[in-house]
DNA sequence: TCAATAGTGTCTCTTAGACAATATCGC
DNA sequence: GCGATATTGTCTAAGAGACACTATTGA
């Protein structure tokens, strides 16, 4: 485990973690005893990091953090509660960072290189600058952790990318400018892309990353963003339409200067029907 | 927790779990020791479970174990030592269990629901029982366990079941007529096999799971076993054949009174030519 | 009228899948 | 010869993908 430079340290606040999983209302005294004494709170070992994926202007984003005092960002992850399932602490975590009531979660890999650990987010010192007593032997903070990667689907015009007093920096980075990620979270965003990818060309995707009222062509640079390919506007239409998977509406919506596209919406009904037949090829 | 019956108590040798990963020729102090004060040696709350696949006469047959004194029936699983991969844990395990050499794994989904820890194969009675001055404060083999899960394609031919003190009993079953599972092993072997269902639709799968020469028959025989459906005999040997990745070769299988198949053998620089050109669909 | 984008139909090629007659082997 | 299994080719239908012109809008 590395040590990390004072700066850091100095600028480390009170507040941690958790701060991502609990209300920020808490007493910081309370939130500073489920850091130090989490094996109470928490399992030791595992952890989840979540890959939040939103879609907005032909770019395909992912939501990171920048904790307080360092330099590289980190994908929101958090720990599991005792008794918790893990996707309940993966939706947990996403829940506070984008403030989303329905949240689409899949889980894509799990990360147990023991090598993902020699680089910590937790030192000795910081958790001494947290509570100076704190009895450091085998402190689960500085302990190894296997994490399971979830990647969510989310709509972007509804996120609000919220930050705290552990991480004052939450915002949304395009997929193919990326700043430099702490730790391993760079594997684990490549494996969550790989996930998206072979899932996008299994599911219907659209009703998670589209307002409810969208343009064929709207659908289309969606698909030609994640799937990082250019599409035939024809083929794609017709795919799309004799599926049976959106509807036209009576609306136009107004672009300017050019011919106004169609509004459509998605066939809900349809789109489960597909589903449950499993898997089914969109595009 | 449930309390196991007292039979079950008196009949568990002290050995135990952790005889699937270590060489028995340990005393069985040691073991008992790695065992009542594992968290020195194995992470907390994490295990791997492996479905491991052979293929024989038609068969999907799949390896389970019986501990002694259970009822029910288990799959190979074990813990993962500090500083070990979960692959190389799971690798660990399936190698003890199969003595082969080359082992193909895919980590195909990670279990964390709390509710799979409800029935938990050690109790405080029966640690009791390996060492009555046991410290049950907080013990980790009382604790909830995530599991990560496996699945290994083995060849059948060459695997050699193998039993120990603490699971007498180590065999193949047919997978459309398996034992009764304990704990949650059931659900995690059907996701073994959907994961087994998808993977085979897109990787040329017989490599790992036929011997060196086989027939056109055979192989067709194999993807029919594991996609669970018929197959048109003409289609099938069409596609494979295009594909490449099989080589006829000028030996015939004497099959008793009937025409005599061609031995076929896998062009393997061809299978690793379409693996990494991507994804690819053999059936 | 122009610049920009939306919208639409046909053809070809590939592939999946249906389908059955002949060849070979051992007895 | 017979019973059993292996081997082989053609046709059709569906879908993917290539391809380009016309329509609409607002400035």
């Amino acid at each position: 485990m590395l040590v990390q430079n004072d700066e850091r340290i100095k600028k480390m606040p009170k507040v941690h973690y958790f701060a991502s999983m609990e209300k920020t209302t808490r007493k910081d005294s309370l939130i500073n005893d489920q850091l130090i004494n989490g094996e109470n709170y928490y399992y030791r070992h595992i952890s989840v990091d979540n890959v939040i994926f939103g879609y907005h202007d032909k770019e395909l984003k992912v939501l990171l953090l920048k904790p307080n005092g360092m330099e590289k960002w980190l994908l929101p992850g958090g720990y599991v509660l005792k008794n918790e399932s893990l996707e309940k602490a993966a939706k947990r975590v996403v829940r506070y960072r984008t403030h989303l009531k329905k949240i689409n979660l899949f889980q894509f890999k799990t990360f147990g290189n023991p090598e993902r650990n020699k680089d910590s987010f937790w030192t000795a010192d910081s958790l001494r600058h947290i509570d100076d007593k704190v009895d450091l032997t085998n402190h689960w903070l500085l302990d190894n952790f296997i994490s399971v990667g979830y990647f969510a689907l989310t709509e972007y015009s509804m996120v609000r990318p919220t930050g705290d007093f552990y991480a004052e920096e939450c915002q949304w980075w395009d997929v193919k400018n990326l700043p430099e990620l702490s730790f391993d979270h760079k594997e684990i965003f490549k494996e969550a892309l790989v996930g998206l990818k072979i899932f996008t060309y299994h599911h219907p995707i659209g009703i998670e990353l589209l307002p409810e009222k969208f343009t064929i062509p709207d659908i289309q640079a969606l698909y030609e963003t994640i799937l990082d390919r250019k599409m035939d506007n024809r083929n794609f239409t017709k795919k799309i339409t004799l599926l049976g998977l959106v509807e036209k509406l009576d609306e136009k919506k107004s672009i300017g200067g050019h011919r106004s596209p169609f509004l459509y919406k998605f066939n809900k009904s349809r789109y489960e029907e597909l589903i449950k037949n499993g898997e089914i090829i969109v595009i």
